[in-house]
DNA sequence: TCAAAAAATGACGTAACGTCAAAAAATACA
DNA sequence: TGTATTTTTTGACGTTACGTCATTTTTTGA
Protein backbone atom coordinates (compact mmCIF):
# COMPACT_ATOMS: atom_id res chain seq x y z
CA UNK A 1 0.00 0.00 0.00
CA UNK A 2 1.32 3.19 -1.27
CA UNK A 3 1.37 6.89 0.63
CA UNK A 4 -0.05 9.62 -0.35
CA UNK A 5 2.36 12.35 -0.28
CA UNK A 6 0.98 14.00 3.07
CA UNK A 7 1.16 10.66 4.36
CA UNK A 8 4.98 10.46 3.78
CA UNK A 9 5.17 13.86 4.75
CA UNK A 10 4.13 12.85 8.35
CA UNK A 11 6.12 9.39 8.09
CA UNK A 12 9.45 11.69 7.47
CA UNK A 13 8.38 13.71 10.42
CA UNK A 14 8.19 11.20 12.78
CA UNK A 15 11.05 9.64 11.74
CA UNK A 16 12.74 13.11 12.55
CA UNK A 17 11.53 13.46 15.94
CA UNK A 18 12.80 10.29 16.35
CA UNK A 19 16.19 10.53 15.85
CA UNK A 20 16.49 14.05 17.64
CA UNK A 21 15.00 12.63 20.30
CA UNK A 22 17.13 9.87 20.39
CA UNK A 23 20.28 12.18 19.62
CA UNK A 24 19.18 14.27 22.57
CA UNK A 25 18.76 11.28 24.47
CA UNK A 26 22.64 10.48 23.38
CA UNK A 27 24.09 13.84 24.36
CA UNK A 28 21.98 14.80 27.44
CA UNK A 29 20.18 11.37 29.14
CA UNK A 30 16.38 10.43 29.20
CA UNK A 31 15.89 13.01 32.18
CA UNK A 32 16.97 15.93 30.10
CA UNK A 33 14.64 14.73 27.48
CA UNK A 34 11.91 17.67 26.62
CA UNK A 35 8.99 17.75 24.18
CA UNK A 36 9.49 21.41 23.83
CA UNK A 37 13.49 20.44 23.35
CA UNK A 38 12.80 18.10 20.74
CA UNK A 39 10.01 20.66 19.12
CA UNK A 40 12.65 23.27 19.00
CA UNK A 41 15.59 21.27 17.58
CA UNK A 42 12.91 20.05 14.76
CA UNK A 43 11.49 23.75 14.62
CA UNK A 44 8.07 22.74 14.90
CA UNK A 45 5.85 23.79 17.95
CA UNK A 46 4.95 21.48 20.95
CA UNK A 47 1.58 20.35 19.66
CA UNK A 48 3.10 19.33 16.75
CA UNK A 49 5.41 16.60 18.48
CA UNK A 50 2.21 15.63 20.60
CA UNK A 51 0.36 14.53 17.04
CA UNK A 52 3.05 12.57 16.60
CA UNK A 53 3.39 11.07 20.73
CA UNK A 54 1.20 10.89 23.20
CA UNK A 55 3.87 11.49 25.86
CA UNK A 56 7.54 11.39 26.49
CA UNK A 57 7.24 7.31 27.40
CA UNK A 58 5.69 6.86 23.62
CA UNK A 59 9.00 7.98 22.43
CA UNK A 60 10.80 5.91 24.49
CA UNK A 61 9.26 3.08 23.37
CA UNK A 62 9.10 3.12 19.23
CA UNK A 63 12.97 4.31 20.05
CA UNK A 64 13.35 0.77 22.21
CA UNK A 65 11.84 -0.85 19.50
CA UNK A 66 13.63 0.03 16.55
CA UNK A 67 16.90 -1.24 18.92
CA UNK A 68 15.16 -4.18 19.67
CA UNK A 69 14.13 -5.00 15.89
CA UNK A 70 17.83 -4.05 15.55
CA UNK A 71 18.30 -6.62 17.85
CA UNK A 72 16.46 -9.53 16.78
CA UNK A 73 17.81 -9.39 13.31
CA UNK A 74 21.32 -9.83 15.25
CA UNK A 75 19.98 -12.94 16.85
CA UNK A 76 18.39 -14.46 13.79
CA UNK A 77 21.39 -14.16 12.14
CA UNK A 78 23.22 -15.95 14.91
CA UNK A 79 21.06 -18.09 15.18
CA UNK A 80 21.50 -19.32 11.56
CA UNK A 81 25.46 -19.62 11.99
CA UNK A 82 26.45 -22.35 10.30
CA UNK A 83 27.92 -24.28 13.28
CA UNK A 84 26.72 -26.62 15.89
CA UNK A 85 24.01 -25.23 18.79
CA UNK A 86 26.32 -24.03 20.93
CA UNK A 87 28.45 -21.70 18.71
CA UNK A 88 24.70 -20.68 17.95
CA UNK A 89 24.26 -20.23 21.42
CA UNK A 90 27.55 -18.14 21.81
CA UNK A 91 26.46 -15.96 18.98
CA UNK A 92 23.80 -14.74 20.00
CA UNK A 93 25.77 -13.70 23.30
CA UNK A 94 27.97 -12.12 21.38
CA UNK A 95 25.12 -10.38 19.44
CA UNK A 96 24.01 -8.80 22.24
CA UNK A 97 26.91 -7.34 23.48
CA UNK A 98 27.82 -5.97 19.59
CA UNK A 99 24.01 -4.65 19.94
CA UNK A 100 24.73 -2.36 23.10
CA UNK A 101 28.46 -1.41 21.65
CA UNK A 102 26.98 -0.26 18.63
CA UNK A 103 24.07 1.86 19.82
CA UNK A 104 24.73 4.93 22.08
CA UNK A 105 23.04 3.97 25.14
CA UNK A 106 20.47 1.26 24.18
CA UNK A 107 20.41 -0.57 27.64
CA UNK A 108 20.18 2.76 29.44
CA UNK A 109 17.00 3.15 27.17
CA UNK A 110 15.68 0.14 27.86
CA UNK A 111 16.40 0.04 31.57
CA UNK A 112 14.21 3.32 31.57
CA UNK A 113 11.30 1.49 29.58
CA UNK A 114 11.23 -1.02 32.69
CA UNK A 115 10.49 1.19 35.00
CA UNK A 116 7.62 1.40 37.37
CA UNK A 117 5.52 3.94 35.79
CA UNK A 118 6.31 3.95 32.51
CA UNK A 119 4.55 1.00 30.39
CA UNK A 120 1.25 2.61 31.86
CA UNK A 121 1.77 5.70 29.89
CA UNK A 122 2.51 3.95 26.64
CA UNK A 123 0.57 3.24 23.53
CA UNK A 124 -1.09 0.20 23.34
CA UNK A 125 -0.02 -0.75 20.17
CA UNK A 126 4.07 -0.26 21.18
CA UNK A 127 3.52 -2.07 24.33
CA UNK A 128 2.22 -4.99 21.80
CA UNK A 129 4.90 -4.32 19.73
CA UNK A 130 7.60 -4.07 22.03
CA UNK A 131 6.34 -7.38 23.70
CA UNK A 132 5.91 -9.02 20.83
CA UNK A 133 10.20 -8.18 20.47
CA UNK A 134 10.94 -9.40 23.67
CA UNK A 135 8.75 -12.98 23.18
CA UNK A 136 10.47 -12.89 19.80
CA UNK A 137 13.72 -12.58 21.17
CA UNK A 138 13.38 -14.83 23.96
CA UNK A 139 11.70 -17.16 21.95
CA UNK A 140 14.57 -17.33 19.48
CA UNK A 141 16.95 -18.48 22.10
CA UNK A 142 14.91 -20.86 23.43
CA UNK A 143 14.54 -22.41 20.23
CA UNK A 144 18.34 -23.07 20.57
CA UNK A 145 18.65 -24.82 23.53
CA UNK A 146 15.55 -26.65 22.26
CA UNK A 147 17.62 -27.41 19.29
CA UNK A 148 20.83 -28.67 21.33
CA UNK A 149 18.54 -31.00 23.32
CA UNK A 150 16.84 -32.63 19.93
CA UNK A 151 20.75 -32.84 18.69
CA UNK A 152 21.55 -34.62 21.71
CA UNK A 153 24.31 -32.29 21.96
CA UNK A 154 22.40 -30.94 25.39
CA UNK A 155 21.29 -33.50 27.83
CA UNK A 156 17.94 -32.69 29.35
CA UNK A 157 18.90 -31.31 32.80
CA UNK A 158 17.17 -32.91 35.40
CA UNK A 159 16.21 -28.89 37.41
CA UNK A 160 16.26 -26.47 34.54
CA UNK A 161 14.08 -26.59 31.43
CA UNK A 162 14.75 -25.04 28.14
CA UNK A 163 13.20 -21.99 29.39
CA UNK A 164 14.99 -21.56 33.10
CA UNK A 165 18.47 -22.19 31.29
CA UNK A 166 17.72 -19.29 28.90
CA UNK A 167 16.88 -17.07 31.64
CA UNK A 168 20.46 -17.63 33.28
CA UNK A 169 21.93 -16.79 30.06
CA UNK A 170 19.56 -13.71 29.37
CA UNK A 171 19.97 -12.73 33.49
CA UNK A 172 23.64 -13.03 32.84
CA UNK A 173 23.77 -10.97 29.88
CA UNK A 174 21.89 -8.07 30.44
CA UNK A 175 23.11 -8.17 33.91
CA UNK A 176 26.68 -7.74 32.42
CA UNK A 177 25.39 -5.01 30.00
CA UNK A 178 23.92 -2.98 32.82
CA UNK A 179 26.74 -2.97 35.17
CA UNK A 180 28.75 -1.95 32.36
CA UNK A 181 26.61 0.93 31.72
CA UNK A 182 26.28 2.03 35.30
CA UNK A 183 28.86 4.88 36.59
CA UNK A 184 30.63 1.88 38.59
CA UNK A 185 34.42 1.71 38.34
CA UNK A 186 35.04 -1.67 37.12
CA UNK A 187 38.61 -1.69 36.12
CA UNK A 188 38.95 -0.41 39.55
CA UNK A 189 37.46 -3.71 40.79
CA UNK A 190 40.24 -5.40 38.63
CA UNK A 191 37.64 -5.69 35.50
CA UNK A 192 39.85 -5.82 32.46
CA UNK A 193 36.86 -6.34 29.75
CA UNK A 194 33.58 -6.23 30.94
CA UNK A 195 32.11 -8.14 27.90
CA UNK A 196 34.62 -10.90 27.90
CA UNK A 197 34.23 -11.46 31.39
CA UNK A 198 30.92 -12.16 30.82
CA UNK A 199 30.88 -14.23 27.81
CA UNK A 200 33.68 -16.58 29.92
CA UNK A 201 30.91 -16.81 32.39
CA UNK A 202 28.76 -17.89 29.83
CA UNK A 203 30.96 -20.44 28.31
CA UNK A 204 31.13 -21.97 31.93
CA UNK A 205 27.55 -21.71 32.33
CA UNK A 206 27.21 -23.95 29.08
CA UNK A 207 30.54 -26.55 30.04
CA UNK A 208 28.67 -26.87 33.50
CA UNK A 209 25.36 -28.16 31.73
CA UNK A 210 27.69 -30.37 29.74
CA UNK A 211 26.48 -29.06 26.52
CA UNK A 212 28.81 -30.36 23.92
CA UNK A 213 31.19 -29.87 22.43
CA UNK A 214 33.01 -28.97 25.89
CA UNK A 215 35.02 -25.14 25.81
CA UNK A 216 38.71 -25.32 23.73
CA UNK A 217 40.39 -21.68 24.04
CA UNK A 218 41.50 -22.81 20.17
CA UNK A 219 37.70 -23.24 19.23
CA UNK A 220 36.83 -20.21 20.98
CA UNK A 221 39.73 -18.14 19.65
CA UNK A 222 38.70 -19.00 16.37
CA UNK A 223 34.93 -18.78 16.81
CA UNK A 224 35.25 -14.83 18.16
CA UNK A 225 37.66 -14.35 14.59
CA UNK A 226 34.24 -15.73 12.66
CA UNK A 227 32.24 -13.07 14.60
CA UNK A 228 34.09 -10.58 13.53
CA UNK A 229 35.56 -11.29 10.08
CA UNK A 230 32.23 -12.78 9.09
CA UNK A 231 29.06 -13.08 10.90
CA UNK A 232 29.33 -9.43 12.15
CA UNK A 233 32.05 -8.07 10.07
CA UNK A 234 29.95 -5.58 9.15
CA UNK A 235 29.00 -4.36 12.51
CA UNK A 236 32.47 -5.30 14.19
CA UNK A 237 33.46 -2.77 11.31
CA UNK A 238 31.41 0.28 12.93
CA UNK A 239 33.11 0.30 16.38
CA UNK A 240 36.88 -0.93 15.23
CA UNK A 241 39.37 -2.93 16.33
CA UNK A 242 38.27 -3.92 19.55
CA UNK A 243 36.34 -6.65 22.10
CA UNK B 1 28.47 11.36 71.70
CA UNK B 2 25.78 11.87 72.88
CA UNK B 3 22.57 14.21 71.36
CA UNK B 4 20.79 17.03 72.97
CA UNK B 5 16.95 16.57 72.75
CA UNK B 6 16.82 18.65 70.08
CA UNK B 7 19.15 16.77 67.99
CA UNK B 8 17.05 13.12 68.68
CA UNK B 9 14.13 14.91 67.43
CA UNK B 10 15.88 16.41 64.33
CA UNK B 11 17.01 12.80 63.79
CA UNK B 12 13.87 11.33 64.69
CA UNK B 13 12.34 12.98 62.43
CA UNK B 14 14.72 12.07 59.78
CA UNK B 15 13.96 8.68 60.62
CA UNK B 16 10.36 9.73 59.71
CA UNK B 17 10.33 11.16 56.66
CA UNK B 18 12.63 8.08 55.19
CA UNK B 19 10.11 5.55 56.60
CA UNK B 20 7.28 7.74 55.04
CA UNK B 21 9.18 8.60 52.07
CA UNK B 22 10.01 3.82 51.13
CA UNK B 23 6.29 3.91 52.32
CA UNK B 24 4.94 5.57 49.52
CA UNK B 25 7.64 4.51 46.99
CA UNK B 26 6.70 0.94 47.88
CA UNK B 27 2.79 2.21 47.27
CA UNK B 28 3.00 4.26 44.76
CA UNK B 29 6.59 4.07 43.23
CA UNK B 30 9.64 6.55 43.12
CA UNK B 31 7.75 8.25 40.28
CA UNK B 32 4.72 9.32 42.54
CA UNK B 33 6.56 10.12 45.41
CA UNK B 34 7.24 13.81 45.95
CA UNK B 35 8.33 16.33 48.67
CA UNK B 36 5.26 17.57 49.29
CA UNK B 37 3.81 14.33 49.70
CA UNK B 38 6.00 13.07 51.91
CA UNK B 39 5.51 16.84 53.90
CA UNK B 40 1.50 16.44 53.79
CA UNK B 41 1.92 12.49 54.82
CA UNK B 42 4.30 13.82 58.28
CA UNK B 43 2.40 16.83 58.80
CA UNK B 44 5.01 18.96 58.23
CA UNK B 45 5.41 21.77 55.54
CA UNK B 46 7.94 21.41 52.22
CA UNK B 47 10.38 23.71 53.58
CA UNK B 48 11.07 21.13 56.60
CA UNK B 49 11.72 18.07 54.57
CA UNK B 50 14.51 20.40 52.24
CA UNK B 51 16.72 20.62 55.48
CA UNK B 52 16.97 17.12 56.03
CA UNK B 53 16.74 15.95 52.01
CA UNK B 54 18.37 18.35 49.76
CA UNK B 55 16.22 16.97 46.50
CA UNK B 56 14.00 14.07 46.12
CA UNK B 57 16.99 11.66 45.19
CA UNK B 58 18.84 12.70 48.38
CA UNK B 59 16.34 10.63 50.11
CA UNK B 60 16.53 7.51 47.32
CA UNK B 61 20.35 7.72 48.26
CA UNK B 62 19.79 7.15 51.80
CA UNK B 63 16.84 4.59 51.54
CA UNK B 64 19.51 2.43 49.45
CA UNK B 65 22.55 2.83 51.75
CA UNK B 66 20.25 1.54 54.55
CA UNK B 67 19.61 -1.42 52.35
CA UNK B 68 23.03 -1.99 51.46
CA UNK B 69 24.04 -2.06 54.88
CA UNK B 70 21.58 -4.96 55.34
CA UNK B 71 22.71 -6.80 52.44
CA UNK B 72 26.30 -5.86 53.48
CA UNK B 73 25.40 -7.29 57.09
CA UNK B 74 23.65 -10.37 55.16
CA UNK B 75 26.69 -10.85 53.10
CA UNK B 76 28.80 -11.01 55.94
CA UNK B 77 27.12 -13.60 57.77
CA UNK B 78 27.29 -15.32 54.35
CA UNK B 79 30.83 -15.17 54.71
CA UNK B 80 31.39 -16.83 58.20
CA UNK B 81 29.41 -19.60 57.08
CA UNK B 82 31.16 -22.73 58.66
CA UNK B 83 31.74 -25.02 55.65
CA UNK B 84 33.69 -24.39 52.46
CA UNK B 85 34.12 -21.52 50.07
CA UNK B 86 32.35 -22.58 47.25
CA UNK B 87 29.11 -23.00 50.18
CA UNK B 88 29.96 -19.44 51.35
CA UNK B 89 29.85 -18.32 48.01
CA UNK B 90 26.54 -20.02 47.43
CA UNK B 91 25.53 -18.40 50.90
CA UNK B 92 25.93 -14.88 49.62
CA UNK B 93 23.73 -15.46 46.30
CA UNK B 94 21.31 -16.41 48.65
CA UNK B 95 21.56 -13.86 50.96
CA UNK B 96 21.43 -11.27 47.89
CA UNK B 97 18.19 -12.84 47.05
CA UNK B 98 16.82 -13.22 50.38
CA UNK B 99 17.79 -9.47 50.74
CA UNK B 100 15.26 -8.87 47.41
CA UNK B 101 12.23 -10.69 48.83
CA UNK B 102 12.35 -9.18 51.96
CA UNK B 103 12.53 -5.81 51.29
CA UNK B 104 9.62 -4.38 49.55
CA UNK B 105 11.37 -3.22 46.07
CA UNK B 106 15.09 -2.61 47.00
CA UNK B 107 16.04 -3.61 43.35
CA UNK B 108 13.43 -1.04 41.73
CA UNK B 109 15.49 1.56 44.70
CA UNK B 110 19.01 0.78 43.23
CA UNK B 111 17.87 1.08 39.42
CA UNK B 112 16.30 4.58 39.97
CA UNK B 113 19.82 4.98 41.64
CA UNK B 114 22.10 3.99 38.77
CA UNK B 115 19.98 6.26 36.78
CA UNK B 116 21.88 8.45 34.83
CA UNK B 117 21.49 12.14 35.89
CA UNK B 118 20.74 11.10 39.67
CA UNK B 119 24.03 10.35 41.01
CA UNK B 120 25.26 14.23 40.20
CA UNK B 121 22.26 15.57 42.48
CA UNK B 122 23.02 13.84 45.80
CA UNK B 123 25.10 14.86 48.60
CA UNK B 124 28.92 13.72 48.22
CA UNK B 125 28.66 12.43 51.35
CA UNK B 126 25.54 9.51 50.74
CA UNK B 127 27.35 9.24 47.26
CA UNK B 128 30.59 8.66 49.13
CA UNK B 129 28.86 6.22 51.54
CA UNK B 130 27.07 4.36 49.06
CA UNK B 131 30.25 3.56 46.65
CA UNK B 132 32.21 1.90 49.84
CA UNK B 133 29.21 -0.10 50.51
CA UNK B 134 29.51 -1.15 46.80
CA UNK B 135 32.69 -1.87 47.60
CA UNK B 136 32.63 -3.70 50.72
CA UNK B 137 30.27 -5.87 49.22
CA UNK B 138 32.28 -6.41 46.07
CA UNK B 139 35.16 -6.57 48.09
CA UNK B 140 33.45 -9.32 50.43
CA UNK B 141 32.62 -11.25 47.64
CA UNK B 142 36.12 -11.12 45.84
CA UNK B 143 37.61 -12.08 48.95
CA UNK B 144 35.65 -15.30 49.05
CA UNK B 145 37.08 -16.21 45.72
CA UNK B 146 40.53 -15.38 47.08
CA UNK B 147 40.60 -17.70 49.93
CA UNK B 148 38.93 -20.56 47.69
CA UNK B 149 42.11 -19.99 45.54
CA UNK B 150 44.42 -19.92 48.29
CA UNK B 151 42.92 -22.58 50.05
CA UNK B 152 42.99 -24.50 46.64
CA UNK B 153 39.76 -25.48 46.53
CA UNK B 154 39.79 -23.50 43.08
CA UNK B 155 42.54 -23.57 40.77
CA UNK B 156 43.82 -20.39 39.30
CA UNK B 157 41.90 -19.79 36.10
CA UNK B 158 43.83 -19.04 33.03
CA UNK B 159 41.30 -16.39 31.56
CA UNK B 160 39.69 -14.97 34.41
CA UNK B 161 40.94 -12.86 37.56
CA UNK B 162 38.84 -13.28 40.88
CA UNK B 163 37.26 -10.02 40.07
CA UNK B 164 36.10 -11.17 37.41
CA UNK B 165 34.69 -14.17 38.02
CA UNK B 166 33.11 -11.80 40.36
CA UNK B 167 31.48 -10.33 37.95
CA UNK B 168 29.86 -13.02 35.98
CA UNK B 169 28.42 -14.16 39.86
CA UNK B 170 27.22 -10.20 40.18
CA UNK B 171 25.98 -9.86 36.81
CA UNK B 172 23.79 -13.22 37.25
CA UNK B 173 22.65 -12.38 40.49
CA UNK B 174 21.81 -9.01 39.25
CA UNK B 175 20.22 -9.41 36.22
CA UNK B 176 18.41 -12.23 37.20
CA UNK B 177 16.51 -9.75 40.30
CA UNK B 178 15.73 -6.82 37.45
CA UNK B 179 14.73 -9.53 35.39
CA UNK B 180 12.33 -10.80 38.20
CA UNK B 181 11.12 -7.28 39.37
CA UNK B 182 10.09 -6.30 35.66
CA UNK B 183 6.91 -6.80 34.71
CA UNK B 184 8.16 -9.70 32.32
CA UNK B 185 5.48 -12.68 32.51
CA UNK B 186 8.54 -15.07 33.52
CA UNK B 187 5.57 -17.56 34.13
CA UNK B 188 4.44 -17.62 30.58
CA UNK B 189 8.16 -18.36 29.11
CA UNK B 190 8.09 -21.40 31.15
CA UNK B 191 10.29 -20.37 34.10
CA UNK B 192 8.97 -22.00 37.31
CA UNK B 193 11.34 -20.09 39.81
CA UNK B 194 13.36 -17.34 39.21
CA UNK B 195 15.52 -17.65 42.04
CA UNK B 196 16.13 -20.78 41.79
CA UNK B 197 16.88 -20.64 38.09
CA UNK B 198 19.23 -17.92 38.84
CA UNK B 199 20.67 -19.65 41.95
CA UNK B 200 20.98 -23.36 39.78
CA UNK B 201 23.01 -21.78 36.57
CA UNK B 202 25.30 -19.99 39.19
CA UNK B 203 25.96 -23.32 40.65
CA UNK B 204 26.80 -24.48 36.78
CA UNK B 205 29.43 -21.23 36.39
CA UNK B 206 31.49 -22.68 39.69
CA UNK B 207 31.04 -26.40 38.42
CA UNK B 208 32.22 -24.67 34.88
CA UNK B 209 35.26 -22.82 37.32
CA UNK B 210 35.81 -26.52 38.47
CA UNK B 211 35.39 -24.89 42.18
CA UNK B 212 35.26 -27.73 44.56
CA UNK B 213 33.48 -29.36 45.85
CA UNK B 214 30.94 -29.92 42.79
CA UNK B 215 27.72 -30.09 42.76
CA UNK B 216 25.89 -32.94 44.61
CA UNK B 217 22.18 -32.33 44.71
CA UNK B 218 22.13 -33.57 48.14
CA UNK B 219 24.25 -31.50 49.22
CA UNK B 220 22.58 -28.65 47.69
CA UNK B 221 19.34 -29.54 49.22
CA UNK B 222 21.16 -29.87 52.89
CA UNK B 223 22.88 -26.49 52.36
CA UNK B 224 19.36 -24.84 51.23
CA UNK B 225 17.78 -26.16 54.32
CA UNK B 226 20.70 -24.65 56.29
CA UNK B 227 19.90 -21.52 55.20
CA UNK B 228 16.78 -21.86 55.80
CA UNK B 229 16.45 -22.93 59.68
CA UNK B 230 19.48 -21.68 60.64
CA UNK B 231 21.85 -18.83 58.79
CA UNK B 232 19.15 -16.83 57.92
CA UNK B 233 16.37 -18.66 59.80
CA UNK B 234 15.41 -14.94 60.96
CA UNK B 235 14.95 -13.36 57.87
CA UNK B 236 13.65 -16.27 56.05
CA UNK B 237 10.60 -16.76 58.56
CA UNK B 238 10.23 -12.81 57.49
CA UNK B 239 8.65 -14.37 53.72
CA UNK B 240 6.80 -17.55 54.26
CA UNK B 241 7.96 -20.94 53.68
CA UNK B 242 8.73 -20.64 49.83
CA UNK B 243 12.26 -20.13 47.51
C1' DT C 1 9.49 38.48 80.74
C1' DC C 2 11.35 39.39 76.59
C1' DA C 3 15.04 39.76 73.07
C1' DA C 4 17.85 36.94 70.19
C1' DA C 5 18.49 32.63 67.83
C1' DA C 6 16.63 28.68 65.56
C1' DA C 7 13.22 26.33 63.03
C1' DA C 8 8.99 25.91 60.25
C1' DT C 9 6.19 27.61 56.85
C1' DG C 10 4.10 28.35 52.42
C1' DA C 11 4.12 31.83 48.69
C1' DC C 12 6.96 32.34 44.82
C1' DG C 13 9.75 31.62 40.64
C1' DT C 14 10.77 28.05 37.35
C1' DA C 15 10.27 24.24 34.34
C1' DA C 16 7.94 20.70 31.96
C1' DC C 17 3.77 18.29 30.98
C1' DG C 18 -0.22 17.77 28.25
C1' DT C 19 -4.61 20.31 26.26
C1' DC C 20 -7.20 22.93 23.25
C1' DA C 21 -9.22 27.03 21.07
C1' DA C 22 -7.67 29.93 17.65
C1' DA C 23 -4.77 30.86 13.64
C1' DA C 24 -2.68 29.32 9.47
C1' DA C 25 -2.28 26.35 5.64
C1' DA C 26 -3.98 23.14 2.48
C1' DT C 27 -7.59 21.49 -0.21
C1' DA C 28 -12.00 21.34 -2.63
C1' DC C 29 -15.11 23.38 -5.37
C1' DA C 30 -17.58 26.93 -8.08
C1' DT D 1 -9.10 32.35 -9.75
C1' DG D 2 -11.62 33.15 -5.37
C1' DT D 3 -13.96 31.46 -1.53
C1' DA D 4 -15.57 27.82 1.71
C1' DT D 5 -14.26 23.86 4.22
C1' DT D 6 -11.20 20.81 6.20
C1' DT D 7 -6.75 19.81 8.09
C1' DT D 8 -2.74 21.09 10.43
C1' DT D 9 0.00 23.94 13.35
C1' DT D 10 0.56 26.78 16.95
C1' DG D 11 1.52 28.59 21.50
C1' DA D 12 -1.11 30.29 25.49
C1' DC D 13 -3.05 28.05 29.33
C1' DG D 14 -3.93 25.12 33.35
C1' DT D 15 -1.51 21.90 36.22
C1' DT D 16 1.94 19.78 38.98
C1' DA D 17 6.17 19.46 41.27
C1' DC D 18 10.58 21.21 42.19
C1' DG D 19 13.56 23.93 45.08
C1' DT D 20 14.20 28.76 47.40
C1' DC D 21 13.79 32.12 50.79
C1' DA D 22 11.59 36.01 53.22
C1' DT D 23 8.40 35.88 56.82
C1' DT D 24 6.35 33.94 60.83
C1' DT D 25 6.46 30.97 64.72
C1' DT D 26 8.75 28.60 68.27
C1' DT D 27 12.44 27.89 71.35
C1' DT D 28 16.11 29.36 74.10
C1' DG D 29 18.48 31.71 77.56
C1' DA D 30 19.51 35.84 80.23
Amino acid sequence: MTMSRKQREIAKRHTLFLEIARQIMHEEGFHLLSMEGIAEAAEYSKGTVYQHFTCKEEILVQLCNQDMGELLSLFQRAAEFDSNNRDRMIAVFYAHQLWSCIGDNRTDMLQHLSMHGVRDKVTESSLKQHDELETGLVGLVNSIVEQALEAGELKKQKHLLAPEIVFGIWSLSSGAQLLKASELPLNEFGIRDADMSSLRTMLLVLDGLDWQPLHSEAHLKKLLKQFRTQLFAEEVNQIGPDS
